[in-house]
DNA sequence: GCTTAGCACTCTCCGTTGAAGAGTGCTAAT
DNA sequence: ATTAGCACTCTTCAACGGAGAGTGCTAAGC
């Protein structure tokens, strides 16, 4: 901690404060609410501190105190440091989110929207990048002549379908024979792998002259073209809305128009994929530039020991992490279990 | 045609203008921007009728005129009844749908936005109503014990997957001989009566005695319990905050929580699928309370001679209609073409 | 030496005011 | 039937000024 005990609470009720009212505050305010034992006056000279140091700011002369980015960052850091149990799990979500077990798209989907529900802000959840899950089982049917549905299926139960073209047509019998190859040749190895080992076996002479194994890998090449892409789930959204400071019909449309293009996004979540515990990123840390007014509170999920994918909540600068932060570690606790009880 | 002429003139040119700058418009400036050969006098009797008709309003007393519902509804009628040829439809775009032809989910979503990107409103597509498409085809693979996927390919190119779970554990080659079974008993028919029929057979006294063939009834049941309910795709959403309209906070709430429960536009669009061409729904017409200042252009698209379902664009009461309508006249026929080639 | 009371100062917020501008309806003249 | 003229109404916008909130500084108190 930087500076004394006084001053850390006075920062935390500034925060807390403004987190509460979107309001600046000051020191004859902050005295009648919090009960420090000390006059104004005195607070106004912690206030100037403070300010000094950069946490709080005032928007101009004669208003209050309200907190910079760095404040947060001091607050929130102070939040996730406290060795804090949060207590068990939640037991009605954590079996809403069991019964959906099976088909993974429904289970984030709806855990974005238990997230939002329960924070009040737009819950995000990010799927597996697909083309390192590891892959179960391929299965081919014929649409019409040269057109066939895929249909992969990933350990983690992500299933994921497709339509493909050949120039040269087959028949469901030898669609059959190639799928129950690929199975039992690659079952196990992750689709970047599967997709490396096609590729290098098509160079090799023999295949050549092996007609009917060309055709396995020309499909099976095809099939396993995944783009590197995870899926997002966004809920609630509309949230956005109930944020006075997004009142401002600019911020509003930049926010919205970076929702539709989700890339961002993914993008912001994947830098964190390495991290334990929660993290939070506040403000103009998230190099957006349409999110400088807002933070992000994610974490992890896994599978087996692998990190799978992010879950997180996005709000204003001015979020209620206390109630967040908790929030979205359990979340990411709860999918972890979901997924790894089999 | 309610009265003569020049009140048709001056009203079309009241609804025009004031779609075109959203602002009330006053005598002396229709007679500036349009050049009727009459003084601002003039106009101000034949507006001052028009009111009295219920056509114009004015938002106070030394304001300029604005149109009514009413308005909107006789210029919009005047702009369909136009038997005007919309061009051919066109090029470019249809291409790009028609790449789509075969993931029907892929190609409602992009017809969305294709709506969207060219109208500057929101674009909405509603696909068919899977109770009532086609059974082509369907096929079982084996997840875990008592766990299976059940992929559904209608005629109409509609792939559905989902996990149904039964008591017994079945193994992929019991599936496969179901899935024949089943594909080649009902294929063609509409998938309610796929499954009325497997109802009507479980009753049947003999099924009770052959074991299979309970079997494959009822995962048959399990597999085609449908919800009866259509897909929804929405495109560029994001348009409402264009419009000056919908700066006010609330309103721009209620329409986001609107989209939210799709529910609300499938019915209204559900409402409107027995005409044929397009149609026009204004303002309060559309008995959402949510959608007070908003208008719905929508039109039909067919297979064969079936309607299956609905595109439509979404946008203010001032809304471009005479850009919009042949928008989305010319869309549905798109639509329609690409779903029949074959 | 830390804390506090007092005070002058600054800045926002909000209601008032008044002038400018736009548009109307009515009347009388063409 | 059309139009010019005119008085009237209503909004918009900028300027103004007081009330209120909060600050920083200084000097007194514990």
């Amino acid at each position: 901690m930087v500076f004394n005990e006084r001053s850390h609470q006075v920062l935390f009720a500034v925060v807390g404060s403004y987190i509460k009212d979107a309001l600046p505050i000051g020191s004859r305010t902050l005295v009648q609410n919090y009960d420090f034992g000390l006059s104004p006056a005195t607070i106004r000279n912690i206030m100037a501190e403070l300010e000094e140091m950069g946490y709080l700011s005032q928007p101009h002369t004669s208003a209050g105190r309200v907190p910079t980015e760095r404040g947060y960052r001091y607050y929130v850091d102070s939040l996730i440091a406290r060795p804090e149990d949060y207590g068990a799990p939640f037991g009605i979500e954590a079996q809403r989110l069991a019964s959906k077990r099976d088909d993974m798209r429904e289970l984030f989907q709806e855990t974005s929207q238990l997230l939002s529900l329960m924070s009040h802000y737009t819950g995000i959840v990010m799927g597996p990048d697909v083309s390192y899950t590891l892959f179960k089982q391929i299965e081919f049917i014929r649409l019409r002549a040269g057109h066939f549905l895929v249909i992969l299926i990933t350990q983690d139960g992500f299933i994921q379908n497709r339509i493909i073209e050949t120039p040269e047509d087959l028949d469901q019998r030898d669609l059959d024979r190639i799928a129950r190859f690929l199975n039992e040749t690659f079952s196990g190895l992750d689709l970047q792998e599967v997709r490396r080992r096609l590729l290098s076996e098509m160079e090799t002479e023999k295949t050549q002259y092996d007609e009917m194994l060309k055709k396995v890998l020309e499909l099976g090449k095809k099939a396993m073209r995944v783009e590197p892409e995870c899926e997002l789930f966004l809920g609630g959204t509309s949230h956005f809305l109930d944020q006075p400071e997004f009142s401002d019909l600019e911020k509003m449309r930049s926010l919205l128009t970076a929702f539709e293009e989700k890339a961002v996004i993914v993008k912001l979540l994947n830098r964190c994929m390495e991290g334990s515990g929660v993290q939070v990123f506040i403000g103009s840390e998230n190099e957006s530039r349409h999110m400088g007014d807002c933070s992000l509170v994610i974490a992890n999920y896994k599978c087996g020991d692998r990190i799978m994918g992010t879950v997180a909540v996005l709000g204003p600068t001015r979020m209620e992490y206390e109630r967040v932060i908790p929030l979205v570690d359990r979340t990411a606790k709860v999918l972890t279990r979901v997924l790894n009880e089999d």
